[in-house]
DNA sequence: GTTTAGCTGTACCGATCGGTATAAATCAGA
DNA sequence: TCTGATTTATACCGATCGGTACAGCTAAAC
């Protein structure tokens, strides 16, 4: 445990359990066990569950962060990858086939309980809206993303879209029908050619 | 305990305290105290810890659905009656100001773990689904709104933003941009007067 | 007043939790 | 091969978990 690409390691095994499990899921007994090592060298180099729990969680934001504007930036222009992205993100839950969004289940369980964890959570979805923020503004710029709605309430929807789908993925919801609300919530960012006038 | 209406009452509280902290986050000891009884009381009414927490899962689906229901049943048209259900749902999380949905929470704390519970969200979200989808047939057949997709993509869509906005609520989203949100997802009910062609 | 049936509350059960003291083992340097 | 320092693993800590045995109290029956 002393050498770094091992800590990596440790950190990733960690994570996975944690996704799966939640926190409380899972006992140091668990973590051991899939790490590899005995609880002593755990906590020399995580110092406690909870700190290691933290590192996971950010971890997990960049992790997310990295893939979602490595998508965005490898599409031809801003719509694509927007396209790309949510869909990715709400057919298939990310790239792996793990369950639901660690931030959002993270946030649920502990909610008040761990100001720290809750502070991560908000940061990784505020991050995670500025990335559409900033692509929807761009797609705006270009014209094929609509303008009649700020980029930040677009943004905020995709967010709030891709976090629904995230729930239902673990409520083992069709992966047809998750496909059609992909399709139905990226709409929204069609031009309104000739749109019926808002409430 | 040995009146129903106590039986009731308490079941009651033990819902919300599950609801505000999980299943895992509730000892038997914190549900005694707010119960009022003592532990061989809960058992001789309940039989364990798990049992009671899935009735008092079954106690908010019929909850939920009442409220729903109620909503939709109150409205003018079935329009009105999706405006106001999915505005008061996704903008102010329900009635009260309990912390997210508990068929979410339930889903996401214990995921594979508990089958019964699982089946009890799963057929929580079903039912919600199919009360959508009925009330957009209406709405379709009124011509409020749009026939283009199936009603029940549309229903489902619904229930995806609800549930991410509950999400949302839980990670402290500004208020102000969650109306927003709210008013968008509802804006894809509209008729498309003159939309353009969706890949 | 005495007895008896039923309920309430206390006190406790083994298991498991997160965390740590300590002993065994490993390995570098000479 | 011997020594000494560091990492490893075992064994254990008090606390708390869900669940229960049992004693003590209440209250109705006679």
């Amino acid at each position: 445990m002393a050498r770094k690409i091992e800590r990596e390691e440790a950190l990733d095994r960690a994570l996975t359990l944690f996704w799966d499990r939640g926190y409380r899921g899972t006992s140091m007994d668990m973590l051991t066990s899939t790490l590899g090592v005995e609880k002593p060298s755990v906590y020399a180099s995580f110092g406690s569950k909870q700190k290691l729990y933290l590192e996971a969680l950010l971890q997990y934001r960049q992790l997310v962060l990295d893939i979602v504007q490595g998508m965005l930036d490898e599409a031809p222009d801003a719509r694509a990858g927007l396209d790309s992205a949510i869909r990715k993100m709400m057919a298939r839950g990310g790239r792996t086939e793990r369950k639901g969004c660690f931030a959002t289940n993270s946030a649920l369980e502990l909610g008040d309980e761990d100001p720290e964890a809750q502070a991560i959570v908000r940061d990784t979805f505020a991050a995670l809206t500025t990335v559409f923020r900033k692509t929807i503004q761009r797609g705006q710029a270009e014209g094929t993303v609509r303008s009649d709605w700020s980029a930040d309430v677009l943004a905020q929807y995709l967010v709030n879209g891709i976090e629904g789908a995230r729930i239902m993925e673990r409520t083992k919801a069709s992966n047809r029908a998750m496909d059609q609300v992909a399709a139905l919530t990226l709409s929204m960012l069609d031009l309104p050619t000739q749109q019926a006038a808002r409430g």
